[in-house]
DNA sequence: TATTTAATGTGTGTTAGCGCACAGAACCTC
DNA sequence: GAGGTTCTGTGCGCTAACACACATTAAATA
């Protein structure tokens, strides 16, 4: 089952759906709706962007890939967000790669169209940069978090951040996937999955993990998920609509 | 011995030297040179910042501060950069503290002036995306080192990142402090150092590291280094005058 | 349904880094 | 130069995560 693509989607993107309807008239032209599937890779690292992609459904994981192959995630971006921040933000390629975590739908718009709209300097630029910042906090908290907490709790942090973009309780995922988005070993991925469904937090299901229950999971968490949390309801919540209605 | 600081100064920060001269006549009015010791903080987290800051001398660490006490670095600015990416950004506040981690100058524009430059969406404004394209890199890389590299390659990484934004070779840093920075304990960082020193790569005098073959800590250190020097210089070395002009 | 492939479960030994405890050395101050 | 303080050196037991090896189970497909 392809996941059917539409223009009207594009609101579900939040920083779509920030805008005015008259802003977002004005750029709607400008935006292609994509579906795209488990794997597929929107940037390579140092490829010039082609495309800014604002997810509907979809979840992007920017990874960072070393020399040895060995990898480790930096962000998770759905549709709260963007990829390709880099394309406006002067720099046109990134370190990374951005490669699709959770199948679904993105809009694209064209670099030379962002840059346009960017540079009339409003509020589609304000937004923009917000979420910048909001994703310089999510790096580098997970920065912090990779430093100073156990794999446990790192895997609930990242099983929320996801499960706030996804739009269900099941994550297609295994626990080999997972451990490469991480930068651990599979079987520490396995341990901590088992762990936390003995404590009935989770499911583990061949091939997918169900999130039983979300508030436990917060708990067992480290308080890095709630930081990038509060940081990305404070920059592009509810205030957001007021400051850019 | 207080460091003299001088508004002539400013142009020892690449930012404002990138300017043209017409463009930094503009600013220069705007600028307030003030000395830092070492240990000040600029921000603590959550703080509304009142200035962006852009070091001529001195260098500032960004770190996270856990609720139990534990910090971790996040990235480290010099003359190269500029603290306060927040400011024009959108967000006013970040999660992190901005703390002095070499005495020296650094030159100040009030909150108001920056957002008005930056507004002006002209050179000033395209420097200061650039730079924080560069920031989210050395971020990004952070995260990827703190997972995947032994200390003793971090440690290499961060004094290679801490003597590019030094003219000395001296670095005045008990390992207490640096073990602070790196998340990791004292011991470890002694020992690392220990390593180095048997290697010649380094000379531990009491409360400072001299840095004696700069080119062997470079091969000693992890890729990172290197990726995040690279991408500085693509974003803002010798190419950045030619497009900035 | 038989066969293959992918995902998960489990065990064993190893190591990096931790926490703690304290000894020695360098520096400061009186 | 006596006495305190701040750094650095070192040892020891502990744990999380690793690497590797292989068993088991679920799903895909022939």
């Amino acid at each position: 089952m392809a996941t059917t693509v539409d223009i009207n989607d594009a609101r579900k993107n939040h920083l779509l759906s920030a805008l005015s309807a008259e802003d977002f008239a004005g750029i709607k032209s400008k935006l292609e709706p994509v579906s795209c599937k488990l794997g597929e890779v929107l940037y390579e690292s140092g490829d010039r962007m082609e495309y800014v992609y604002f997810p509907t459904s979809a979840i992007v994981s920017m990874l960072y890939i070393m020399k040895n192959g060995a990898a480790a995630e930096i962000g998770i971006v759905g549709n709260d967000g963007l990829i390709g921040n880099a394309l406006f933000m002067g720099g046109d390629t990134t370190t990374s790669r951005a490669i699709i975590q959770s199948a679904g739908g993105v809009v694209r718009m064209k670099a030379k169209d962002v840059k346009e709209e960017f540079a009339k300097a409003g509020i589609f630029q304000q937004l923009l940069l917000r979420y910048t910042q909001a994703l310089m906090t999510q790096i580098s908290q997970t920065a912090v978090c990779n430093r100073l907490h156990p794999v446990e709790q790192q895997f609930c942090r990242w099983l929320l951040l996801s499960h706030d973009r996804l739009d269900s309780d099941r994550l297609v995922m295994t626990h080999d996937l997972i451990s490469n988005m991480l930068g651990v070993r599979r079987e520490g991925i396995t341990l901590a999955a088992q762990k936390l469904a003995k404590q009935k937090l989770i499911k583990n299901v061949r091939g997918t993990i169900i999130i039983v229950n979300r508030q436990g999971l917060e708990e067992a968490a480290c308080e890095c998920y709630q930081v990038v949390n509060d940081e990305y309801n404070r920059l592009l919540g509810r205030g957001m609509s007021r400051t850019f209605g």
